[in-house]
DNA sequence: CTGAAAGCGCTTACAG
DNA sequence: CTGAAAGCGCTTACAG
């Protein structure tokens, strides 16, 4: 019994053909799908003209085409994209490889860059979980037999790269909020900016002492978003209330750090920009503890727009979206240009954030 | 300038040709990997003694086998899975679907199935991000098309399906924290059991006034958690010392009703059983406010150990793990077996969960 | 033990 | 406008 004859068994009800195997490794009952070669006997042309018609190729006669469209649609025909890789030398498939475990940065990236890819029918693979460089690897060249045509790398840091050799791939690769080795194509949110901006935010409601709490001095962000809440002060002739306050991405610094701000009987704050949305949370909880009030006391500005911390923290915080999802998008874009061979500059992109507006800093409030 | 010509150019150091394109639409530079061909002339074998040296298989001699393998490696021989997969019909290739945006629930899931196929050589498509069901059904569409070997279908709740059609997709497919149809296989955590061993833990602490308040009556989920507490309680001759509170999965609805719980001079609870960890964080967040202890005053465990909330919680949460990860793994690996055809009962498997101890319960703290 | 040949399901020069 | 044929890179009966 050849597969040959197996493909000619009559159809049932959307030409799927339901098979019993005769070997044992393989499904007892398996579902076979209908050929193209199915689809131009049925339309009576040959297996050429089949291809042009449905991928809209080529010259026919609307006639022609509508007709062999027609017998695919009855037949539930899908074409066998490894059989049209095979030929194209393309997969139309996208490694994703990340080593963000917690998900708080992958998710976003990963959602925007596959619903992007969906559009150009293209799909992502999903590197995620692994912790060891060796299976990291090892995904990655699992990776390379699928012939992916490229592939997008993401971690949880900005100045961090993923302990994966990338050199001698022979593919296209992006970077997406992951460190971008010389000479290639990275995105980052643009960090300065934002918390320039989130700044400004914060002396257009009329702040003027406005303190900078953040995570640990040796991450590359937390010294960009320094340098963007410096510019502003400068650009508005203000002097830094206080030196910038480095300490972990927590809740607990966050917490301690405006305990300690406010116990001493000295000279307050206005506000306080913060590195990130939990040690946002943690200044807010702390106020509410000492009956300081947020934001007519001092007003607060996160970073992440994290809405489980940024929505829950009462009140809700006025934070930096970093735009995570649209990242992803663009990477992919990119990376699609790279594959089809466009000229693409190298380099490092970094996109604007966006500040998500809520009742932290008082004035206008759109949630 | 013929493709096969092509193949022919002299190699480069690791067997990697570089090769100018003369197509428009193709990359400039394209990097040609050397294929079984390749390995099979520079062995001096077949090609047929090739694959099966390469895929050990077949009898032949130790030397022959070991020289093909190293004339492999010399080139940097990658095998072309769309080739195999057309053969063998089988693309060594999973679908990972769901509708969680929010990446909660998902990210852990795809970490496991994702590490755990590795290991068996196959990679799995994401498809995340996408809100509308016709863009979901383009996305499982995709997949058909790229002849996915299988799908584990996940969501945000037990209770919910996903707006895609799968009835006749003719593949083998698993659910994993979703509704699981009549006559399919699924995995989710047992809630109901889960449950109980944690409120058997706040009695086998001496707590024998335990509340639960959980999340909205709509979820299934919170019915299972509902009566896995009752059943505890049971066990041990106790009655509920007040009705199961149902609310919101926030914050808030753990704060405002642990608030009520004592503004009431009434008689007060010694423990708090929560249905999610946000709840809890609400809870001892209002404990903290009004000066009630925990865990000396009251005992509080919650849900999920969804770590930045339980770890960030003052006294750390004592909460129940669901083991996502694990759900991802097993469902993978069942998927792997129906795949290959092996029998496999149909129906819902409940897969145990952990409790976590940490501070919030006193007793034994594990971290 | 080893290899020539057919075939997986497509696309695409090439020829009519 | 249409089709026969070659070929993408593998695996696997089948035959020696």
């Amino acid at each position: 019994m050849s597969k040959r004859y197996l493909n000619l068994v009559s159809y049932f009800a959307e030409g799927v053909k339901i098979v019993v195997s005769d070997s044992n490794s393989r499904p007892a009952t398996v579902v076979q799908r209908a050929t193209i070669r199915d689809v131009a006997a049925r339309a009576g042309v040959s297996v050429t003209t089949a291809s042009r018609a449905l991928n809209e190729t080529g010259r026919m006669s609307d006639e022609t085409r509508l007709r062999v469209q027609q017998v695919a649609k009855e037949l539930d025909y899908r074409p066998n994209s490894m059989a049209r890789g095979l030929v194209q030398q393309r997969s139309f498939t996208l490694g994703l490889l990340t080593d963000d475990t917690y998900g708080r940065f992958t998710l976003p990236v990963a959602a925007g860059l596959s619903s992007a890819m969906t559009d150009r029918g293209v799909s992502v693979f999903l590197s995620a979980g692994e912790k060891e460089p060796k299976r990291m690897q090892l995904n990655l060249r699992a990776m390379e037999e699928k012939r992916v045509d490229g592939l997008v790398i993401t971690g949880k840091r900005i100045d961090r790269q993923l302990p994966v050799d990338v050199s001698k791939l022979g593919m296209p690769v992006v970077y997406v909020y992951s460190k971008c080795p010389q000479g290639s194509i990275g995105f980052v949110p643009d960090d300065f900016n934002a918390a320039k901006n989130a700044t400004q935010h914060l002396i257009n409601l009329g702040r003027r002492k406005i303190v900078h709490i953040t995570g640990l001095s040796s991450f590359e962000a937390a010294h960009l978003r320094k340098a963007g809440w410096l510019e502003a002060l400068d650009e508005n002739g203000l002097a830094p209330f206080a030196e910038a306050i480095f300490g972990n991405w927590t809740e607990e610094h966050g917490y301690k750090t405006a305990y300690g701000l406010f116990e001493s009987g000295a000279d307050r704050p206005d506000a306080i920009f913060c590195g990130n949305d939990q040690i946002a949370r943690g200044v807010v909880d702390a106020f509410a503890h000492m009956g300081i009030k947020v934001p007519d006391d001092i007003a607060i500005v996160g970073f992440d727009n994290w809405e489980v911390f940024a929505k829950a923290t009462r009140p809700p915080l006025t934070t930096v979206d970093m735009g995570l999802t649209c990242l992803g998008k663009s990477a992919g874009l990119a990376l699609l240009d790279m594959i089809e061979g466009k000229p693409i500059e190298s380099g490092l992109r970094k996109l604007n954030c966006r500040l998500v507006v809520r009742q932290s800093c008082g004035g206008e409030a759109s949630e």
